[in-house]
DNA sequence: GCGACAG
DNA sequence: ATCTTGTCGC
């Protein structure tokens, strides 16, 4: 499906950051959907192959998590690693993935921070805001904030600081491994991000979302409509 | 000036 | 992210 997006990628380092700022303040902090009536979650990551981005995206029935549909794009990187500034090295090549997808997902959740961000406008609200869709930051580790260790018990979360503003939670996945950082994308609040991550956990660190979608950016196969093994 | 720094 | 073997722990 076509996205109607207009979005310029092609941007100096300070054109890019004056961008985000004016981004960040269309991003709506606040819940715009029922919850109970998310029927599919898309998990998105982007991989790297010399100079190509691999970008991933897995469509998964919710709360099943059964694999419905996924897609990729391979495309070539036109902008360096700079903290703060992933959305314009990966960006272009998941709005590619995320056009050659059969299904659309009702929620996106990104392999990256989202209001966590210097500027409020990590990767999943920069592209939740510009396809103006319900996004979820989460990372695996931290770009910025400071915070308290949270409880060792799976669900246990510590708030994400950044000065006085509350930016994300610190999430607990399971038991006995690193955290995980969860932030709003666009069109959530913390409590149902914080939610809805968990409900997409099994029993990894990582929410199957993520997992499914670093394995297809990775080239591995993705087990549609088959019958998942249990292997634990 | 020094250190931090999603993926 | 990526380059890379063995190794510690459940």
């Amino acid at each position: 499906m076509k996205l109607a997006v207009s979005h310029p990628w092609d941007l100096s380092v300070e054109e890019a950051r004056a961008l985000q700022a004016r981004l960040a303040a269309q991003v709506i902090a606040e819940l715009t959907f029922d919850p109970a009536a998310i029927q599919t979650i898309a998990g998105i990551d982007v991989g790297f192959r010399g100079e190509i981005a691999r970008a991933a995206v897995v469509v998964l029935r919710f709360p099943s998590l059964e694999p419905l549909d996924s897609a990729c794009a391979e495309v070539p990187i036109t902008f360096p690693y700079v903290p703060g500034l992933l959305a314009f090295r990966e960006g272009p090549s998941v709005l590619a993935a995320l056009e050659r997808l059969s299904t659309w997902p009702d929620l996106l959740i990104f392999d990256a921070q989202g209001r966590a961000h210097p500027r409020r406008l990590g990767l999943a609200s920069h592209l939740g805001v510009i396809l103006d869709w319900p996004s979820i930051g989460c990372a695996k580790s931290r770009l910025i904030g400071v915070h308290d260790p949270p409880g060792d018990a799976a669900g246990d979360w510590a708030p994400l600081y950044d000065g006085e503003e509350m930016v994300g939670a610190v999430l607990r996945t399971r038991p006995g491994v690193q955290p995980i950082y969860v932030s709003i994308g666009h069109r959530v609040d913390l409590p149902t991000a914080i939610e809805f991550v968990l409900r997409c956990t099994r029993h990894h660190r990582l929410p199957e979302t993520t997992r499914y979608a670093h394995q297809v950016a990775a080239g591995e196969e993705l087990p549609i409509g088959q019958q998942q093994l249990r292997l634990f």
